[in-house]
DNA sequence: TACTTCACTGCAAAGGTTTGCACAAAGATC
DNA sequence: GATCTTTGTGCAAACCTTTGCAGTGAAGTA
């Protein structure tokens, strides 16, 4: 039932492999053939068979998107940025969801691997050497994680949270918490380093909480101990939690900003609508999900996996890219943060450093993707 | 590079349709020659191509997700729940986002038609007609619009409008605006009926404002329309607009609930985080995206697309399942509505009728999918 | 005219898998 | 001990496409 290139051979009375070429290669092809088979394609319906075109030319056309929780608001952004820029250069998108379990991402990027031509794992709780192995076995690039060697995307939470710990100090706090991340969180570990320096720096005092998971319930569960911390201000690993914290302040009487001041990570849309309105630092979702799906699309097209032509002697030790592209953040401060007991007396230690681009390059990489700067 | 069945068959010193049939039919094989071939297939890491696969039995096991908008925060747990079912019964699944178009609809399932046994239409703006000629060309499962003769999985907004105005006008209010949804949309029209006809039997008036945009942004700005209407109630679409009005009545210094109650629909995770929180009609959307995938599936072990075996003399003229699935609804009562201007006066009009479950089928149908019940 | 060049097209193999059919050996039946 | 089943395996075609190679005829060159 489904029309094939054998159809609109004989439909327009050539050989198949003419038709082949007419849309695989047009320049191969006489202009009246072409148009001729090309109206003939279009009155049939035809459509390439990309999984029969994948067998022969090892290349599917798909990527995969290896996501730890699609209905944390987080990834949706990320997803469509991804989706929509794979799309325009004609990929399409297999998506799946490992509920934050690492044995599941293994057995994702096993199960996709013959069926795509990279992966974006995203998040990530695998092991790095897992990882790296996995890596050998189809083209991978990492979002929200450093890893040597291997293409990442990472998003600067560490000036992020630089900005954020700078911003409290000068409101006049020095008790800070910081509510941590999962285990096994690059982006908490940064974080607890950044907002550790930036502490120091500012003469304030930081009191880490947690791991904890990275939801709402993760930050609810911590109200209890962030006011016996007897800290002025918390940071928290993602606007989830702090969203979770608020609520839990609340229900202990404690005011948020008047008594603590709360501030997040991501700026996901929620965060805008909260009351009252969350602090936080803004990470470029979206740009991260398309710079992916270039640096992965670009690996692709330099080093094609297998195909008949012979690409597999090129690829033999040559070194993939291993760009790594690390886009900015900003502060976007909001309602939840306000004036704390130290308030109008002079910050002790050195002023900030100057925001702008912080990019990073591995070592022996020419090619450096542009970091995307991304509005409020 | 890859491996093969050939080189799994090499190295266990079989035909390849033994180990083909290894994994295929296993009961075929010899259970001593099984356990060998297994594990060279497992020494070898071998993983079958589906793609191949596909090709020569006109199954892909993957499916195709089509969403209007992947950054709606109504379609994350649609998406993952089917995800999830899918994989389950190992399927992949491939998602895609519209942004809402209906061209980009139509091309989506042209272009992934070849490479899926079906595909799941959110919330779908297309023309029905242009749906069934669809169908056609690939099976199809439609959450969130009805249409006859194609299997379809409803959430029955219907009862929630009626729940939702039933508990304003108990709680006196009269003057009920309805924020109409986008033009095309089954939901809204669904909504419009059922709150007129539940506004009406209880002596309500009912005013009406849009078409709006399915956002935020939609019901932001309606605020202004809702004062000048003179309502003390809102139904909105959904709870993306129902907090948009929030803001925006907030902006305008219209205290909610005190001077006006506002209703959502869809009870995502945001409205329970807004102040105040919001009273909404929660659909059951991780339900919907299982049951999709459910009647995707058994239509597709029902009716097999082609593979060799002769199947398709067999759908001949055989006319598709078509079960028709009304998921039930339930309103949440939260802290954006209170007691209006008629508060303690008799209700007008009949008494609601009880709640329970509202399932349809279709006529001459004879399979009809359970609807999930779920809890709140 | 004879030769080369060029543009176009056809031929057939290849890619990894499934599956109807044929075949062999072993067991069951009488 | 001949015949019939049963069980397990191999053979080869088929799925749809791409692509190196060879062949055709026409145009260009000497």
């Amino acid at each position: 039932m489904p029309v094939t290139i054998r159809d609109v051979a004989r439909a327009s009375g050539v050989h198949i492999s003419t038709v082949s070429r007419t849309f695989s290669a047009p320049h191969l092809v006489n202009p009246e053939t072409r148009v001729r088979v090309l109206a003939c394609a279009e009155d049939l319906g035809y459509r390439p068979n990309r999984a029969a075109r994948a067998l022969i030319t090892g290349r599917t056309h798909n990527i995969g998107l290896i996501i730890a929780d699609i209905a944390n608001p987080f990834f949706p952004p990320l997803i469509k940025a991804a989706e929509s820029q794979a799309r325009h250069r004609d990929y399409h998108v297999f998506v799946a969801d490992t509920n934050e379990d690492a044995a599941a991402e293994e057995e994702l990027v096993h199960a996709l691997a013959k069926q795509v031509d990279g992966v974006l794992l995203c998040s990530p709780r695998m092991s790095n050497s897992l990882i790296e192995q996995l890596s050998r076995e189809v083209p991978l690039v990492v979002v929200n994680r450093q890893l040597a060697g291997l293409p990442c995307v990472l998003m600067d939470v560490g000036q992020g949270a630089r900005l954020a710990i700078e911003h409290l100090a000068r409101l006049g706090h020095r008790q800070i918490a910081l509510l941590a991340g999962p285990r096994g969180s690059w982006t908490s570990r940064e974080l607890r380093r950044a907002a550790g320096a930036a502490a120091r720096a500012a003469g304030a005092e930081l009191t880490v909480l947690g791991p904890n998971p990275p939801t709402e319930n993760g930050g609810l569960a911590q109200a209890e101990q962030v006011r016996r911390a007897g800290v002025t201000a918390v940071l928290a690993y993602n606007d989830l939690m702090a969203i979770g914290l608020l609520e839990g302040l609340d229900a202990l009487g404690v005011g948020v900003p008047q008594e603590v001041s709360v501030v997040g990570v991501d700026d996901i849309t929620l965060s805008r609508l909260t009351r009252p309105k969350l602090t936080t630092v803004a990470t470029p979702t979206a740009a991260a999900g398309r710079t992916a799906v270039d640096m992965l699309l670009q690996q692709d097209t330099d080093f094609p996996r297998t195909g008949r032509g012979g690409g597999a002697a090129a690829t033999v030790g040559a070194r993939r890219t291993t760009a790594q592209v690390m886009l900015q953040t900003e502060l976007v401060i909001r309602d939840s943060t306000a004036p704390g007991p130290y308030a109008g007396r002079e910050v002790s230690g050195a002023t900030a450093a100057g925001p702008g681009p912080h990019r990073r390059a591995d070592p022996g990489t020419s090619d450096v993707v542009a970091g995307d700067v991304v509005a409020s």
